[in-house]
DNA sequence: GAAACGACCGAAATCGTTTTCGCTCAACAT
DNA sequence: ATGTTGAGCGAAAACGATTTCGGTCGTTTC
């Protein structure tokens, strides 16, 4: 059925309900005072008997708000982007206002050609989120409205940022491991070049040096993948140290080490108890052992930003607000048995 | 630097330009014929002087045509969705329209939420994602503009529906595998109330049956996770069939295929070939070997809806277009040795 | 030299809604 | 009877852009 219907306007209920646009529009929004109870009454149920729907461009051209915010990712997997989003359209919910999802690719010119599509819709404001926990350019003096970044924070301290805090994650695997009675760990991360990668390894040793510990070898760094994890675990294992912890750099990373220290004999996790971050559910809850793992709660990071751009369009703060998302240890079998 | 300067709008360039708004748009929108070029040069220039941005709300007002379109979805990991909304921007880039992602999460009560809200946003068209290959219940007949449905086909024949083909998928999955030479293919597949389950058996049969051979064992139907495949690997290698190719029925599953298998002694793929279907890469692509997975092509779905959208826009295409993206197969070590 | 023409520009209407302000009319006080 | 309320409604302006329709010129044509 295409019956596109032509749409109803407020002319059209204020028409057959026999009244002007004006006393329509009053007792649609419950203008008290300035309309009837009686053709208060009358208009709502014209208006519901035509189906309409109140033109919110329209609208938005008196109140300048939109009532909608854009969302600008680099992130094609969506493993960030997505319950960030969610957690942004929970706390938007109540204000009713959507969201404008972009993705933007790593490319600079898509990104401003976004950026520019962004403002001529009139967005309320915006949300960055940053491909990487690294900080990224700043794109507030380009926009004339508020911007709240994400996951990544800006390279302007004046800008807003909700942001995780990785070294905290890193002390709490290292504090988890040092519970269970854990003393020869050792740590298998990511890229160096990330930085998140360096913020992890301090949290952990600085949680060791409390206890007058180090990491038993080095930390290898290599690149996110499984087969990283793969190679480095056995070199981990083959090599002159005693271990009796591993601490993965990604999920994915950890997948290979699990893999390569079950291969080689050893147990998980009464021998060799392992843990790791991101706590991403398809690599973490079905493994064998399922994968005790950091959740550094996106969703929650969106809420965060929603909350705090809410507040930024209302001018309601103050210049370069930043807030830390507190990460969450998330324990399964592969470090405390069953 | 929180400039939020005042917008400039077209009344100020046509004044600073020492024209008359009308002259402005005209010049700016290069009606030639209508302004000198003279004129025209200069208010181009005082508008990039003052980075005018037209206000995309005020056009819309007259063109009733917002460049904007909704996508509607229910996968809330995004594996579909993001695919499929990178796909529609591809195609929708040049059309300058940007999306809405509004995500129902399973919940009807939210979705028509939603699904309100963009009516009153004025989008163009609506993409319907589904979060599983099951048909869906229409939307259509609730708003007043275009519907594709993407992934997931619609229940009204009515409707416009980009899908994939599952029974294709199946049967990309056993030409493979009798090409390699495997006659005693097995599957293990997901839960059985999924239409895409029924339809990747029914592919794979039907091939099995033109070469007068069939599954060498009663497809296992369980869920669609990796402790299922497991379990299911178990059950298949100790009963009574000989088997030297085993298709899982998602990427999760065969993760636990391929683990079992390889504990068991087998090697992958010299006796026994394993492909998949899915093809997600964070499962796929590192895995021990990486995995032959049937790609659905995701994007391709994405572009293929935008395209029927803006048709549908024009009224340029017939009711109820059905149009079945054709997945690939991709192959990997899992199934062919080096 | 008058008429016709075309190039260039601006006034005004329009889109759908909200808001301000003024009008009308009944009820009440004087 | 006149003046004062105030409740209830509508006319009109406004938001920012586009488009139609004339209007003002200077130039060409017979």
């Amino acid at each position: 059925m295409e019956i596109h219907r032509k749409r109803v306007t407020l002319r059209d209920v204020a028409a057959t309900a026999g009244v002007s646009p004006s006393t329509a529009s009053k007792a649609l929004n419950g203008r008290r005072g300035q309309v009837s109870e009686a053709t208060q009454a009358r208009v709502r149920h014209v208006a519901e008997d035509l189906g309409f729907t109140p033109n919110a461009l329209a609208q938005a051209m008196h109140t300048t708000r939109t009532g909608t915010v854009g969302l600008i990712t680099d992130d094609l997997e969506g493993r960030f982007s997505l319950p960030i989003l969610m957690g942004a359209e929970d706390t938007f919910g109540a204000d009713r206002t959507s969201v404008f999802l972009c993705d933007g690719r790593g490319d600079p010119i898509r990104e401003s050609h976004h950026l520019r599509a962004l403002v001529s819709r009139q967005v309320d404001g915006l949300i960055v989120v940053g491909a990487r926990p690294d900080t990224r350019p700043s794109v507030s003096h380009r926009v004339p409205m508020p911007v709240v970044y994400a996951y990544a924070a800006s390279e302007d301290d004046n800008d807003h940022c909700v942001t995780t805090d990785n070294v905290r994650a890193g002390e709490l695997v290292a504090e988890h491991m040092l519970a269970l009675g854990r003393r020869n760990i050792a740590h298998i991360s990511g890229d160096p070049a990330y930085s998140a990668a360096q913020e992890r390894v301090e949290g952990i040793t600085s949680v060791l040096a409390e206890h007058n510990l180090n990491l038993t070898a080095r930390p290898l760094f290599g690149s996110w993948t499984e087969t990283w994890g793969r190679a480095a675990a056995r070199v981990l294992m083959e090599g002159d140290h005693p271990v009796d912890a591993i601490i993965g750099g990604s999920d994915r990373i950890t997948r290979g080490i699990i893999e390569t220290v079950k291969a080689m004999g050893y147990r998980i996790p009464e021998d060799i108890a392992v843990a790791s971050f991101d706590n991403w559910d398809p690599l973490v809850s079905g493994g064998q052992p399922p994968v005790t793992s950091v959740d550094f709660r996106f969703k929650e990071i969106g809420r965060r930003a929603a909350r705090l751009l809410s507040l930024a369009l209302d001018s309601a703060v103050p210049e370069g607000s930043r807030e830390v998302v507190e990460p969450q240890l998330v324990i399964r079998e592969s470090s405390v048995g069953l």
